[in-house]
DNA sequence: ACCATTTCTTAACATAAATCAATTACCAAC
DNA sequence: GTTGGTAATTGATTTATGTTAAGAAATGGT
């Protein structure tokens, strides 16, 4: 089940397997089955989950009992709530699973606790977190400024696998709008696309 | 100049006023005017700014000739565009200052430079990058589902100094809402206080 | 294969916020 | 002071999106 997270690892690290499986030898994995709930807001866990298979949300649900989602995690991604699994405080997410998930279970301190097997770790954890904040500020781009129609063509660009297997009222939910305007959306794009052919 | 981002670095890690001046020894500052523009798309630069003074500001433009506002940069905060400072990427923003501004040019790859000097430094590096994940999160789910009004109550109680230095047209681009819009919130708002009282 | 549940679509209507346009307030420079 | 330019306010109007409600389509469990 490790065999995975070794994979990424050695994908972007110049890594033997000796200093792979060293590395991972601590770790463990869980199955979520789809629908299970994993965190919820108060809950404190100092895990963070790398995605081997499936695909987790993160979201809260506001007063007037709306779901906002803030994170897809599919395969290769990593989630988890921040104020509970670094910073040691309430949670104020839920995390959950849109399908069948197995995770790594990768503890807080996990990249300082290898960094003496693997270097380099710290600061591919470091360039990971600044991607990771690249693609949140293009989304808070898109956010303050786009329409539903251009929100839902750059997602699409952007995750066209997400696209086909996440229902689409939580695409919508993503994108900051309703169901019901994401199916008017669908519905122009079709027509236009109709007309040009 | 330097003296600034010491004293920060010392106030969140245990470090000798000596480690404090080799680990910096290599820095440089710069000052910058009011409204001077200091990067912009297309650009290329590999710095990283550390605001020991003033209050400079990244946005883009859109096809309308619309600002939005990524982000405020402050007194203690680190401004850049990860897009070129991290992965030699063209830039995708500008970065100007609303005040007269002197920074600490940070170059990527300075805290990797200073490891042997700074042990923890990847560490409270890695810290922070989480810190501003977990409040980008937090902007991601307002822009998400609150109104006008919503939002910017949660900027004034989240900055409130920033609320007297700004001007209210770049608050209003920061939340994703028009001038004339966040100039009917106030309004509406001060309307309310009094009736209260 | 069937029924129950969830998801998606469609339409009529309501509303928050954008747009357009004009006025006033606020400055910095001279 | 006067001027010119930027910023903020206000009002009238439009528009995109939300809301409500209903029905159709798809999905999943037994």
């Amino acid at each position: 089940m490790l065999e995975h997270f070794q994979l990424y690892l050695k994908s972007r690290l110049q890594l033997t397997d000796e200093q792979a499986v060293e590395a991972t030898s601590c770790l463990h994995t869980k199955v979520f089955k789809k629908g299970q709930v994993i965190l919820s807001p108060g809950d404190l866990r100092s895990d963070n989950y790398f995605i081997n298979s499936g695909l987790l949300r993160s979201f809260t649900i506001d007063e007037k009992g709306k779901e906002h989602i803030i994170q897809f995690a599919p395969e290769n991604w990593v989630i988890s709530d921040r104020d509970s699994s670094i910073f040691n405080e309430p949670s104020q997410l839920f995390i959950d699973a849109i399908e069948q998930t197995e995770v790594v279970i990768v503890p807080k301190d996990f990249f300082s606790a290898i960094k003496h097997i693997v270097p380099q770790i710290l600061e591919l954890n470091i360039l990971m977190l600044h991607n990771s904040i690249r693609f949140m500020q293009k989304r808070i781009n898109m956010l303050l400024g786009a329409t539903a129609e251009e929100r839902y063509l750059d997602f699409i660009k952007l995750y066209p696998n997400l696209t086909l297997r996440v229902p689409q009222w939580m695409i919508a939910s993503y994108l900051g709008v309703t169901p019901e305007s994401l199916s008017r959306v669908r519905k122009d794009l079709a027509h236009k696309h109709f007309k040009k052919a």
